[in-house]
DNA sequence: GCATTAATGGAACTGGAGTCCCTTTATGCC
DNA sequence: GGCATAAAGGGACTCCAGTTCCATTAATGC
């Protein structure tokens, strides 16, 4: 019963390979988007075998996952300003300017279609959204402290409620993300965690 | 130059054929997912011809964007209770119920992922959402109305913040989509308009 | 260093998605 | 009802994504 190739000799090669075919697939998703993806273009650009990356990643899906979780790894830093409308302001500017971005608009595009196709991906996204937004829960929670919003506050939910319109401009209504919308998220989080809306139980 | 198949004679079998492929598409998407969806296996399904779904529909993506159309026709009848957070909070459990249902929010899902996958899809289905949304506007401006809310609140607004919070839940980041969370999502809307976040300008 | 063998790379192979071409069916119009 | 032809159906064909096999390269442990 063999390994997983890659884990009994990840250092050197092995490693290379894998950031060369993860940058490559974020060049072809963020150029073709995720319907002309093909491995073996990915190979291509990577300047690796054809073969390696089919014995690796296999699939389409499978590849955005991994790609996924090497951005998780790197986290994006809170800013704290001092006031749960101006942090929550932050984090919604941080988000819109993502998926405004050419590039990483593409690839979050990218992401969620692979994450709806296949159930893997759907578990890598669903924990790079974990690790985001339990990033930015603590604004929240200093807001209870300061006594901003009440006790018993979900601070995830409140944060979740800042990004998700802004997801729902970029998936479904094709409105445009701009920075009136980033602050209107913001507001509408701040106003209706104020109201006590996002007390738990 | 020859017009588009289907659109000279568009009466008895192309109509038949249509609706019977556009049924099978759907019974597919729902069963397997976007992923394991081939137009053989639709024309299979569909007792129709292969050649005739590949001659009119062509791609995966333009398949679903009919799709989308043909549902976009079936608005569903708004309610009216006369509280703005109660109307809010029918569209909430309404658009709950859809992505909770197997079929239906198997389908949703694989529509916005299509949508992300191709720009001609992503055109149906934001007039899909934009039919929707004017279809439940008039309850926030009813509420301009009654005074519930201030003058100049963007309604259209107010209707996609409902649903925003759900649809993040069933692409991004995988929460449950339950009672509680379309309570918190109407709620949510209703104070943030209260407090006149959506007021436009 | 050197041996072991994991992992990569190239090339030939295969299966099925998508296309082409021609025949059959039945719609729309008189 | 009958004609012209739009649209569907069937089957052969093509092409390339994905697989398999084996030779080559280079990580890891001593």
């Amino acid at each position: 019963m063999p390994a997983e190739p890659g884990s009994v000799r990840p250092g050197g090669r092995t490693a290379r390979v894998r950031a060369a075919v993860l940058a490559a697939a974020g060049d072809a998703l963020a150029e073709h988007g995720m319907a002309g993806l093909d491995l073996a273009d990915v190979a291509r650009r990577a300047d690796v075998g054809r073969t390696t990356v089919y014995r690796r990643w296999g699939s389409v899906p499978a590849l955005v996952a991994d790609l996924l979780e090497d951005m998780a790894e790197q986290s994006l830093p809170r800013v704290e300003t001092g006031s749960l409308l101006e942090d929550l302001l932050a984090n919604a500017r941080l988000v819109r300017r993502t998926l405004v971005d050419p590039r990483q608009g593409a690839l979050f595009k990218a992401m969620i279609a692979a994450a709806a196709c296949d159930e893997r991906t759907a578990a890598a996204l669903h924990r790079f959204y974990a690790a985001r937004i339990a990033e930015w829960a603590p604004c929240v929670d200093q807001a209870v402290q300061r006594g901003e919003v009440p006790p018993g506050t979900d601070a995830a939910e409140v944060v979740r409620a800042v990004s998700a319109p802004l997801y729902y401009r970029l998936l479904a209504s094709g409105d445009p993300l701009d920075e009136a919308a980033a602050l209107r998220c913001a507001r509408a989080a701040a106003e209706a965690a104020r109201a006590g809306v996002f007390v738990s139980g």
